[in-house]
DNA sequence: TGTTCATGGCTGGTATACAATATGCCAGCA
DNA sequence: TGCTGGCATATTGTATACCAGCCATGAACA
């Protein structure tokens, strides 16, 4: 009897990988090879993309970026298929916008659109935060703590940049805590937006030390499991970014 | 070097419709025009199908309900490219999974993740209230009272199904009123997957009558402009649907 | 010399052809 | 009879050809 019939193909539809049915019956346990290695062109090339457009600091100059299709095609060697199919889901993503018969054009956030970013950021985070409370582990929890080991005393001054990307994964790391797959997915995209503006934004030290006072707070809150206390310190760290923001960002636009 | 029309192109480029290019120079408000006057093949096919999906009650049947490029373009009288467009679209947004040399399937939510939908749902509502007390026109908020102003009384058993659409609308109205197009959007989809659940789910009348005091109870804090009061309510309304569908909802999955 | 307008090049949008692979069927063998 | 292996088929992934609109150049004309 076929035991691959139609209770797999079910599994196999919901599950990411699903490549297992390649190798030979061996009895073995099936999680024992889920090969991936199907990754795409249409991948790859959304990867790279997404690679290149971050790491461009496209906030350095005010001119605008544009993307060919064909360039880029031939410098990936493969066609225009895949990278227009890239290119769409960077568009539905919001990094790249596409004017028909233009081009395709790197996106810049308004200084209004980061602001909204942000507070999307922290009903998110404040939610994540609220369900750290109830469900991490201890040990979990603890990890946090460690992110900042190295950032005491007066090294961040050297450091600012460093921080400012721990300080990105200190969020991101809460989030993900959470267990919650749509927060996680949701927020990612908003951080990802926000590395790219990181290296714009003007770091004071004083600034730095008050978040590294807020996220003691935030990890004391869930470390004593203070559900409401904890929201309320991680939405209130988040829309203090959100006000710095507006009132000193004016870089932006 | 690209002095000459920077300004326009950044607008054209930001403004999501980007037809006012067209137009000859005319120095009008280039917000003037965002009737999107170019719907591409890709984005009918991508309307027709989110439409048709969503008209499915997907949730009625556990078989796998495939999607035939091929048989799709045809119906629609268009080439297979712009519907494979369409198709990643719908993926990236969790209404589709395709599988490589398989097929694209109609996704079906799991429990977990219905509940993990409403609890993101919660976070982004329960933000958008606070912002509402903040932002909202008395006007506005007075709106939300006249969508229940049908629905006093006995009215409702009779027709349960109208009521579980007003009240998804009173829902995504909240969002809206925030006037934050980040939140609103990731609400966009999390709302047409509930609309899809919907159907699936039995509404009994006790939870009715709740629902419709809570939503109340919701009305009269954003008029008071209660910040914190607001997000509460919102959040533990959402956050008891969550509580619902985990222990009454077993048939999904 | 300044303005207008036609034309050609370049772009993304669409259609179609080709390639790779997963599945199911069927013949052949133990 | 039950199982294995290869072939036919179906389906998506990728490449390429064609089309329509936008833009800029430059010639022609006032």
């Amino acid at each position: 009897m076929n035991t691959r019939d139609s209770t797999p193909r079910r599994d196999s539809i919901r599950a990411r990988g699903a490549t297992a049915a390649r190798l030979p019956v061996a009895a073995v346990q099936p999680s024992l090879a889920p090969i991936d290695a199907a990754p795409s062109f249409k991948h790859k090339a959304y990867a790279a993309l997404k690679n290149a457009i971050v790491a461009m600091d496209i906030y350095r100059s005010r001119d605008d970026i544009r993307l060919d299709e064909r360039k880029l095609a031939q410098d990936f060697g493969i066609s225009r298929t895949p990278v227009r199919e890239a290119m769409a889901q960077l568009e539905s993503e919001g990094f790249v916008r596409s004017v028909p018969r233009r081009g395709v054009y790197v996106v810049r956030k308004t200084k209004n659109e980061v602001i909204e970013m942000i507070t999307a950021w922290a009903a998110l985070e404040s939610m994540a935060a609220r369900l750290v409370t109830q469900t991490a582990t201890p040990e979990q929890i603890a990890d946090l703590r460690k992110m900042f080991a190295t950032f005491e005393g007066d090294q961040v001054r050297a450091h600012l940049d460093e921080y400012s990307e721990v300080n990105i994964e200190f969020h991101q790391t809460i989030i993900k805590l959470s267990g919650n797959r749509v927060l996680i997915e949701m927020a990612e995209n908003l951080f990802t937006h926000m590395r790219m503006i990181r290296r714009k934004t003007i770091v004071e030290k004083d600034r730095v030390d008050r978040s590294i006072r807020d996220h003691m707070k935030i990890i004391e809150a869930l470390e004593a499991r203070a559900t409401d206390r904890a929201e309320v310190l991680v939405r209130d760290h988040a829309l203090g970014l959100a006000d710095h923001v507006k009132q000193y960002a004016d870089y932006l636009d």
